[in-house]
Order: C-alpha cells, then structure tokens, then sequence
DNA sequence: CTGAAAGCGCTTACAG
DNA sequence: CTGAAAGCGCTTACAG
C-alpha cells in the first residue's frame, strides 16, 4: 500500500533557529511560565507566526508520557445520550484533552476486558464508561464509571435519580393512583438500579400498591409486550417507565388492548425524547441536564487523573420532572 | 496540582534483554514479517509475556509520523446517529485507529477553523465529519465531509438517498395524493440537500402539485410551526417530512388544528425512529443501515489516509421505506 | 534569563 | 537472520 506522507510542520529547531536562541527556550516559550525577557519573546513570537508553528503533540506526549486523552465507553445497545457526549468531548476539549470513543461490545466479561486493555495500553490517561462494567479498582489510571462515581464522590447519585421517581409516584398518587407498575431498564446499569430501588422504597413509604417491577432491555418492544401481557384485573393504573421509549411501548401496548391513556393507565417516561414530547398523548417525563452530566463526569475524570480533589457538581437541578398528556387521574372505578 | 504518575510498563528493551536479543529483534518480531529463526521467536514470545509487554504506542507514532486516529466531528445541533458512531468506532478499531470525537460547534465560519486546526494539527491522520462543513480540499490529511463523499466517489450518494424520496411520492401518488409539501431539513446538510432537490424532481416528472417547501431547523417544533402556519385551503394531503422528529412535529401540528393524521393529511418521515415507531399513528419512515454508513464511511476515509483507492460500498440497499399508520390514501374530497 | 545535555520508546535504514 | 547507529520532536533537570 503507498502510504501518503502528509507534509511536515515547522519544528521547534527551525522556530529556534529563525528567533535565533535555543530550542529550549522556545520550549519554555509555550509553557509561558512568566520569566523571559520581552524581546525574545518577540522575536520567538514572530518565528512562531512565520512558520504557522505548532508544537508536536505526540512527541510532547512521549517526553512527559501523559497523552492528554480520555476515552469515553458507550454501551452498544441501543440509545446513548448525545448530548451527554457533545458535553463531555467540548469540555474534555476546553482542558486540553481529547475523547477517544470506545463501544462496549459483548458480554460483561468481554466488555471488563475491553476496558482493563484499554487501561492498560497507555493510549490515554483515564477512562469514563456510560456502559456498565465492573471493573476492579485500583488500575493504572482512573475509571469512572457513569452513574456509580457520584455515589462514591458526592452521595449524589442515587439521591438525584431517586428524588425524581420518588417526585412522579407522590404525583400520581396525589391524582388518586393506589396500584402501580414500575418498567425497569437492565439493572446492570446504576440509573436502571437507581430507580428500581427508589420506586421499591417510595410505594412503601406512601402505603401503596406495586402489582410488580419487570426488567426490560431499554426497547419499546419489550415495554409493549409486558403490557400487553398483564392480566385485566391486575388492576394497575399508572405505570412508572424508566425512559421515554419504555413509556411509548407501554402507552401503545397499553392502545391495543383497549386501554385508554391517560384515562384508564397513566405513563410516565424518562429523558424528555424530542419525538416523545410531540407524540400524543405527549410524555410525561424527567427533564434532564444531560450537558451537566457530561461536563461533571469529564471534570471528574479530569480531576482524578490530576491526583486532584473531585470538583464540586454544577449547582442547579440534575432532573426535572415534567407532567404532559400522559397522566392523568385513575378512573372512577379503581380509586 | 499533584500529578499522579502512571505506573510504567515494560519497554522494548527489557524484552529484549529478558530474552537475551537486541531490542531491534523485537521490534522485527513485533511486525511479524515472517524471516525469524523460530527459536529466537519462542524466547522473545516468553519475554513478551513474561513482563506482560505492550508497545508504546506513543513512541510508535512519534516514530512513524502517523497516529493512527481520526477524527469523526459530530453536529452540535441535535440528533446524531449514535449506530453510525458505535459502527464507524468498531470499524476504525478493528483497522487498528483510534477515534476521537470532536463536536462541532458554532457557525460555519467556526467550525470550518476547526476541522482545518485538527486537520493541521498532526493529532489525527484523517478525518470524518457528519457536520456540514465547507473545507478546502488539498489540506493536510484526508478530510471526508458525510454525505458528499459518497458522490465524489461512487456517485452514489444522491442516488441512494433520491431513490426513497422518489418511491415514497410514487407510493403516496398511487394512493391518490396529488398536492404535497416537503418539510427540509437545514439545506447545509447534504443530506438534507439531496432529499429536497429528489423532492422536486419527483413532483414535476410525475406531474404533481408542490405547495411548496419549507427548510427547518431539524426540531421538531419548526415542523409544527410550518403546519400549524398553513393556509386552511391549501389543499396539502402530503407531508415529506426530512426525518421522523419533524413529521413528529408536523402530525401534532395538524392535530392542533383538527385534521387527522392520516385520514386528512399523511406524513412519511425518515430514520426509523424507535419512538416513532411505537407512535400513534406509528410513523410511515425510512430505515437507514446506518451500520453499513459507518463502516463505509471510515474505511473510505482509511483508504485515503492510505492512499489506497477507495473501497466499495457495502453490499444491500442503505434506506428502505417502511409504511406504517400515518399515511392512507387522501380524502374523497381531494381527489 | 538562556543554553548544552540527556532521554522518552520506538522504527528504519545500514551493515554484517 | 540479527545487531549497532541514528533520529523522530519534545521537555526536564542542570549549569551558568
């Protein structure tokens, strides 16, 4: 195969040599720590300009052996939050390092593996995974994985999640529900764990009824075949789905077998899905602040790598909980 | 701040001298290029394992003066397609790249500075952008816009995309539908482009009536605007929506006003939406191998890192129109 | 405030 | 088939 060789860039010799000093100070030209007598810095400044001058990152990277990337593990099924992404890769970005996308393919052995390679390799300097793994602590750099570290870090994480399941059954139940239904996602991830617990919790702190609690695999086809196979006289009125495409599964289940939403079954969904929020009946779901997410993790990550303490989460609500067509009071007959 | 140093891994010389060879051995037996005394090879294999070595991959590129990354820069606004990542990742990995995610944000001015920086920037040996950009060609590294290189080199990109607007007017014609609106997508998409420029082909060749087209912004809320803003006696009785969020947006538009979806008006979209899909009405739509995209797309954008001519597409169709609920043929009234 | 030296870990010619 | 040499472009001590 003929390689093309992309042209070469100005090195930090020829930067040197047209300023006429040292290498080396052109070295300590970059870092910019203050100390250099004004005319050779502008002379190094006029050099730089000439040339188009940028430094080598692969051979800084070498010299200091830190890469000055992160990677950032996306589960392979089904939906990831781009948002989420955009966030993490703009702020990564901001701090002088680069996202490196890696998708979590396989079982949970083949996706540790995966992981710990990646760790192991010195590509980057730290690792964030959206997708569940259990990887050991302890490694070569750090690894975060989503959802687990506000609960190490701040304690935040099951209380931000669990705050808003607990915030749609007091709803509900204010509307009059009693008997409810909770569609849990897979419990390998931390948010689908989350939410199940705080249902659990919730419906026994208010003395409600949960008929029960099925896991799914996030897809809609999975939502609408739970629903459509509970018995008529199960006699649940609202149903707590942990995303929007959960809830839209469950209202069309819901549809073909004659079940009116909202007004024989409200659902409640997760996300704010954009095609969710025009459906009819429009979602009721949990807004959340999915470029926050992306930046506190990455700024986490960031941190970690650093050695240094965690920085504080951004201020402001993490989810929002937001009532739409989907819900409404249960019917005369169940209340 | 207190960096905290990774531990170091074994080098090339360790292995060498554990396996009592020069380290230019062991970088032979790392390319594997067969002429090696077997001997040699099982002493330096044992080595190798032994100190559980890796190559640095950071010397390597410094070395090489290739990194073997690229680049895919996503559209900051809205959607993007998360399979067409996960698969472009996958198929970067397996080539032996890394990916690196880079959003591009601001105007068009912006973020053409952008992909130029990376592209000069020797981070990356290519890149892949499914952000509308204007690059100059003939920069550094190989630049593939989404969308457009598909014509440059296999003439197929508007084919493939034109094929399904055009059979989705043959479809909704042979029901009787005879005055259409197109609902575009921002024009700086090419994507976009093609399917509004196919639109109109199709209208005129088979003698159809247009209303008219109007370019949005990809959100769903534009889509109900423009619906919501047209004239009661239009006479519309079909909707070509550029993707499922905006023909989202234009059947709760056209419910707001009190036509039926799709008993007064139809509305096809475009992507196969999970939501959508589960929809009431379920949304008529096109299913798009974005797998097939991805991996076309990196190994095209490989093959010219490489200087190697271009590979041929995936095998198969890469859009299939699916009709669902939201559309059925126009009523008596307008025929 | 600036320069000469050393070295990060690898690969690519060049000898033998 | 294998080894000694050179060098990729940078930064980090160390002198002065």
């Amino acid at each position: 195969m003929a390689q093309v060789d992309p042209p070469r860039r100005a090195t930090i010799h020829q930067v040197a040599q047209l300023a006429g000093v040292s290498h080396q100070t052109v070295s300590r030209y970059l870092r910019d720590d203050g100390g250099m007598k004004p005319a050779t810095r502008l002379r190094i400044d006029s050099a730089v300009k000439a040339l188009d001058y940028r430094p080598n990152l692969v051979a800084r990277s070498m010299r200091t052996r830190r890469t000055n990337r992160l990677a950032i593990v996306l589960p392979s099924t089904l939906y990831f939050p781009h948002r989420l992404v955009l966030a993490a890769s703009a702020t990564a970005h901001e701090a002088g390092y680069q996202l490196d996308i890696v998708s979590a393919e396989g079982g949970a052995e083949q996706r540790v593996r995966r992981i710990t390679d990646l760790a192991d390799s010195g590509q980057v300097d730290g690792i964030l995974s959206l997708a569940p793994v259990d990887v050991p602590a302890g490694g070569r750099i750090p690894v975060l994985i989503s959802g687990t570290y506000d609960e190490q870090m701040h304690g935040l994480g099951e209380l931000a999640d669990g705050s808003a399941v607990s915030e749609i059954i007091d709803h509900l139940a204010g509307l009059g529900h009693r008997t409810f239904f909770h569609l849990a996602g897979p419990q390998s991830f931390t948010s689908a764990r989350n939410r199940k617990v705080v249902y659990l919790e919730t419906i026994a702190r208010l003395g409600l009824r949960s008929y029960g609690v099925t896991e799914t695999d996030w897809s809609a086809q999975s939502a609408y075949d739970v629903i459509t196979g509970l018995p008529a006289d199960c006699g649940v009125t609202a149903v707590v789905a942990a995303n929007d495409v959960l809830a839209m599964g469950a209202i069309r289940g819901a549809f073909s077998r004659g079940w009116r939403v909202p007004d024989d079954l409200s659902v409640f969904g997760w996300d704010d899905d954009e095609v969710g929020r025009f459906a009819t009946p429009s979602l009721s779901t949990v807004v959340v602040d999915r470029e926050a997410q992306g930046r506190d993790a990455i700024l986490h990550l960031i941190a970690a790598v650093r050695g240094e303490p965690a920085p504080p989460p951004s201020p402001g609500p993490l989810n929002q909980v937001v009532v739409r067509e989907s819900i409404a009071p249960p019917p005369p007959a169940a209340r």
